[in-house]
DNA sequence: CTAGTTGCAAAGAGTTTGCATGGCG
DNA sequence: CGCCATGCAAACTCTTTGCAACTAG
């Protein structure tokens, strides 16, 4: 699946929570947010952190703090499905874009070959303003 | 000074703190290192948050959680002096380099153009492997 | 059947807030 | 002198952990 191993037994909660994140790969949530998303599914806030953990170490969730806030929030991010790109994160909308392929070719070049810095694709965000909230 | 407005009083912690700070300008520390830091001065716990607090809205600090973790951690960072800079961040020593320049307005450029994305340049943070970590 | 997962409740951290005291300007 | 910042302690919030019950495989 991704980098580390995920959870041995696929249960329904983990199922639901996998599948929300999923449906949103744009958002960013906090713990508390999910575990209300999923109130229907009685999934326990415990069980959200515990599954979040492993999810990320499994390389499909990311988490982050926004501008100015120290709170917490998860996001789903393939880190297999998104080797080879870049995320753009509005710091105004809080939603997350996919760079241009070529852009961010370019961008890791650059990088490398200016500073000797190799980029972790799979945690790469750039923050600023999408489009719209320009 | 910066974005913000910062306090008005300069006290001795307060000196101290920015300091403190200034002089680790790649590094990142937990508000409680901050603290344990500066433990000579005396400073408070409290004392260190609210001061992080209106130093990251003067733009002079900015906060963030490292890799698989979700402990906030502070660095200084001038958003005067940084306007034109990305910064690398290693996610393995935690240090902060800044971005070639000729390679960061290229970036931008591309950014701006493929995608219609305004970076954010005073958040600007890349991470991943500095040259001596890889 | 067995090991992994869950919910609950309690424990732990990290962060924020109220208030009296003290110091900067 | 007045306002702001500090220290301390209490309050909060977020996150983690222990444990018995449950369930996927």
């Amino acid at each position: 699946m991704g980098a580390g191993e995920l959870a041995r037994y696929l249960t329904e909660q983990r199922k639901e929570l996998i599948s929300f994140l999923r449906s949103h790969p744009d958002r960013q949530f906090s713990a508390k947010q999910v575990a209300e998303s999923l109130e229907e599914s009685g999934i326990s806030l415990s069980a959200v952190y515990r599954n979040l953990e492993s999810l990320e170490e499994a390389g499909l969730v990311s988490c982050f703090i926004k501008e100015g806030s120290r709170e917490v929030f998860y996001q789903y991010m393939d880190a297999d499905a998104c080797k080879n790109c870049i995320h753009l994160t509005c710091t105004k909308c809080g939603r997350t874009f996919h760079m241009d392929a070529a852009a961010a070719e370019q961008m890791l070049d650059a990088v490398s070959k200016a500073d000797g810095f190799e980029v972790s694709k799979t945690r790469t965000v750039l923050y600023g303003l999408c489009k719209n909230c320009k």
